[in-house]
Formats: C-alpha cells, structure tokens, sequence
DNA sequence: GAGAATTTTGATACCGGTATCTTTTTGAGT
DNA sequence: ACTCAAAAAGATACCGGTATCAAAATTCTC
C-alpha cells in the first residue's frame, strides 16, 4: 500500500480512504490512487485491515457433516447472500459431536469470524461459554433449540416428524414404522413420531422403531428389519436423508408394493423423490430458505440494523404423492 | 495476551512462544502461561498471527457450484486432511464463470490463503496473472489442464470418456447417444465420447448428441430427444451428475427395457447408481482421493517440503453393471 | 569455581492496514 | 478580498501478534 501512496503522490491514508469510503475523496485523487493501484497489481489485505479495524469479513459456518447433501441447498443460499455483501464463507465440519463441534468454534472465533452458523442445536457448555463471551453473531440452524445461544432460523424436527406420522395415520395407516440415522435431530423426530402416535390414538411398537445406517443401504436396512421383525407394518417414515430412496428401491427389488405392502414417507423432499417410482411422500423443509434468511439476519446483526425477531420458525410442508 | 502474560508473569513473547513452539518454553513456565490462557478464557488471534508471521492458515477452495453432490466427497476428503494440520477450509463458488472465478480468487488473495485449490481448467488471463503472481501453492482439480498453473490433481474427461464409450461400442452397441450438460468439463468429455467413435470406426451422428438441463429432469430430457430425434439409438452415455438416473427413471416409466431397447452409462459413480434397477455402469473417479491428494500436495507445498510430482492423473475406472 | 556454550527470556521493531485527531485546502457568503 | 465552516488530506498511534537479536539464566567443561 505504501508503493500505491508513493506512486499516486499522496499518503496511505488517503488509499485507504479512496479504498474503502470512495465519496470521502476528491474524484482526481481517487482516480490517481485506482491507476496505481491496478498498475501495481495491488491486492487489498483484508487480514491486516480486519486487524486494524477489528471488522473481519468471514462467516463461519459448521455443519454436521461435508459428505451430506442436504445441506447444499443451505450453503449455497447462505454464500449467495453473503458473497454480495462483501463477506467469504468458512466451513467446517462437527460430525454431530459437541467435542468436535467445540474445537471448530474455537478455531472460527481465533480466526475472528464475523459471524456464525451452526447446523446443530447440541452445543458443549464450554462452547457456549466461549460464544457468548465472544460477543458474535450467531444463528442455530438445524432445529428449533430450548435454549438459543442467540438467533434461530430453522423448522421443528419435532413438530415436523409429528406433522407427518399424523398425516399417514389420517389417511388410514395404523401401523406406522419409523426409521431414521442415530443423531440428535433424528432423536428429535423420533418424539414427534411418538407423539403422532398418541394424538391418533395408536399403540407405540418399539419393534417397528428401527435405527439405521446411512445412505441408500440404510433403507434397505430397514425394509430387511420390517420383515423379520414387524411383517405387520403397513407405513414406514424414514426419517432422514435417502432412507426413503433406500427403501423404496428395496421394496421394488422384492417386488412389494408401495403404498400396497407398505406405504412409505420422506421427511426431507430431495429432488429424487419425485423421480423415482412411486413418487414419494415427502415433508418439504425450506432449506434454502434457512441459508438465505440465517445469512441475512448474521448481516443485519453485524451492521447493526434492527432486528425485528431473533427466532424464525420457518415451518414445513407434507407433500402428499403416490407413495402413501 | 497481553494480560495472559501479565498473570502468568512473563512477557507477551514467551506466551506466544508457549503457544506457538511449547517446547522452546520451560515447563514451568508453560504451565503458568497455560494456566492464565486457560483462567481468562484468551483465545488466540490467527489474524494477527498471520499478518506479523505472513503465515496464513487459511485454504481457498473454489467449486463450479455449491449446490452439486458430486463436490462433496472432495470437500470432505480436503477438509480431513486440513484439519489435523490446523487449516481451515474457505469455500466460494465460480458458476463455471472464469469472471466470477476470478473475483473470488481476488478475494481469497486479498484474505492472504496459504493456499488454493480450484476445481475448474478454465481461468480468465487476468486470474492467472494475479495468480502467479502471489506465489501462492495453487492445485487445480476438475480436468488435465493443458497449461497447468501450478499443481494438477484429476483425471481426464476427455480420456474417461472416451474409455467408457469405447466400453460400450465393444460390448457391441454402435448407435451411441452422448448427454451432457453445457459447461467445460462436459465438452472435453464430448471430444473424448467422439475419440472413441472415431477408434471404433462408429460414424458421429448429431442427432445423437444432446445438451440437456441439470438434475434427474435433464435425464428424462435425453429421452424424450433420442426417442424425437434419434430413435433408434441404443445406447446413451450420460456424462453428468444425476443425469443417468434421471434417464433409466425415464426409460422405466416408459417401459423401455435397459438394456435391451437403451443401454444406459453413467460418467460418474455416484452411489445411487448401484441401488437402482437395474444398477447403472459407470465410470468411477477417485473423487475423494482427489481432495486428499490435493490437500496433502498443498501442505507439503506450503511446509516447503520436495513435492515429487506436479501433476497427478489419478485416472478412473469402468465398473460393468446390468444397464449396459 | 571461572569461563564458555547453550538454553531461556525479554526488548524492540514491524506486519499492513485503519481510527482518530490535526492540519491544510476549498469554497460559500458577505 | 476576507472570514469561517466544511471538506479533504495527512500524522500518528495502535490493532495483536511474531521475528530478530540482545540479555540473562542455566548447564557444561576442565
């Protein structure tokens, strides 16, 4: 920056100034320090200027896991809103483990993030301690948590699970399975469907209550476990990622009808279910929409600008096809 | 740290070396220091510590798009890597837009990263001179670049295609369709999917080249266009994500036999393929170990270690399944 | 136990910007 | 032309660390 003040014939100040408040300076000058600044190849150091100005432009965000999916929809809109603004986005992974969770945090805040998402509503005590010592902005995503650390954008796992399983049994299904991964939003799920069963007035199995693996093998799983444990079952809500997928494959492999044999139900609505065949009943979640709105209200914090609620239920959506 | 050292009575260099180098420190003034870092909760200053040291730890990692599944394997395979080592991995995307790339690397510049990987071949000018410029360990991913900026980690479209094309014309398919989606990548797998035609003496007919839209949609596109324009292809080299599911869903809903009315091959193994009916041949690509490859080239890089090569083609490989 | 070699600690400058306050320039009003 | 307020530019200190070299403490040698 020295070499772009030097060479433009005036202080370093005045580049800054010319840099990042243009209107403060005389159209001439700023003209002369842009030139030498693209004649230098001057590269702006936002390391020093975060420094300098303890105003840093990097959003860190933490997610359950890199290898999933789901959450590109939510990446994707939050750097989409984030980009324009001028901010960079940091990623990393917690593997749903409040330790790993807690290391990460730690790195985000020594790297003097400006904010923060976390795809994760199960925090250590000593990350807690450490964020609202920290004085960051920061949003939780993945369900809608007791007790906020500060702002919250996301949909009940509870309330949506409980949403659905009520839906299956509306529509005359009384021997509802679930199936899901073993992490704290499936747990929360897990209630919903549970209190689902008790608002219709249906006994609890736990033989149709079946933790699986991950991927399309885990819905497989799951069919394999209905069929020696609970043949009985007549729906199956598989409660996470490509579970429904899994299982409907499988079901199609032995040749069992859907919804005849078994109905089945997504809880979240991939793009694939409605390819595959029968399409599946699925509960929309707004993912991208949790990305766009958590983005935003991590600007409007750091700008300082009002903001009206600090918890934003974003709800859900049952989407009924021919599955169930 | 200044009142870090003030507690643990010694000066703000020693903490910092208790930090940085623990065992330049004694025992039992490390201890102190620990103790007081620990008591007032200090957390370190990585910007500071990268402005003063000009050692940043900061990796940039520039994706075609955000929102496609087949990035993730290597985001997660990089991220492994990185975080033992104490990097922190920042994401932004270039929409396949050697403009917008090089925005983003202008700002991943200006953030000081110690290093850079970018899954694209495609650069403007003025990207590679800021690059090149910087010094900074750069790995480029997505293809075999002809004018490689620095590191090369990938395999070759081009080469891929033309092995699985080739595949397909041996098992004595000579009415070969090609799909495919409009960005870079794609149209160096179309020469490739020609090369092949060309070795097997098959004729190239336009008709059975299609360009076609993102996700399972852009499948059932492919479809509808051979059974419009090219009916009597027999088989269809899907060269794109999802794009072969999209299709066999397709072929299935119009009760077209795979293979028998349309052999169906994928370009990428995503682990979907192997779970539908029937399951899709498929060129597998080392996706994962690209991003470990990629990390530990740039660490090495960084860490001025010898690297043995600059430029690694991990190659790919056919795996025959009951589609084709 | 003196002196040399080595290890440990500290003092100081600097990394590359910005905040803040001061000085200079500009220009409007009379 | 002169005054004075406002705008533009500059001087200086500091953000929070580390590099570097000097000083102090420790260990080793004979």
């Amino acid at each position: 920056m020295h070499e772009v003040a030097e060479l433009a014939g005036v202080s370093r100040m005045t580049v800054s100034r010319a840099l990042n408040h243009p209107e403060k300076v005389k159209e001439k000058v700023r003209q002369r320090v842009f030139d030498a600044v693209s004649q230098l190849g001057y590269v702006h150091n936002h390391l020093a200027r975060s420094l300098s100005s303890s105003k840093s432009n990097v959003i860190g965000l933490v997610l359950p896991s890199l290898e999933n999916s789901i959450f590109s929809a939510t990446v994707k809109a939050i750097s989409d809103v984030l980009r324009p603004a001028g901010f960079q986005l940091m990623l990393a992974e917690s593997s749903d483990d409040p330790k790993d969770e807690e290391i990460v945090i730690s790195n985000f805040l020594a790297q003097r993030v400006a904010g923060l998402v976390l795809h994760s509503t199960r925090h250590s005590p000593a990350a807690i301690r450490m964020l609202r010592g920290a004085n960051v902005p920061v949003v939780e995503n993945g369900d809608m948590p007791v007790d906020p650390i500060d702002m919250v954008v996301s949909y009940s796992n509870r309330a949506a699970a409980k949403a659905m399983t009520l839906h299956l049994a509306r529509m005359g299904y009384s021997k509802i399975g679930f199936a899901s991964l073993a992490n704290p939003r499936a747990t929360e799920r897990q209630l919903g469907y549970l209190d689902a069963l008790a608002e219709a007035g249906l006994a609890p199995d736990p033989r149709r209550i079946v933790n699986v693996s991950r991927g399309f093998g885990g819905g497989a799983e799951a069919i394999a476990h209905i069929e020696h444990v609970a043949p009985d079952t007549d729906a199956l809500f598989c409660a996470g990622d490509v579970l429904a997928v899994g299982a409907l494959l499988e079901c199609n492999r032995r040749g069992w009808a859907v919804p005849g044999r078994l109905a089945i139900a997504s809880f979240d609505d991939l793009d694939l279910l409605r390819h595959v065949n029968p399409a599946i009943t699925a509960l929309r979640l707004p993912r991208a929409e949790i990305g766009r709105r958590s983005a935003e209200m991590l600007l409007a914090r750091i700008f300082e600008r009002e903001i009206p609620v600090q918890s934003v239920d974003l709800g859900f959506e049952i989407v009924q096809r021919a599955s169930s």
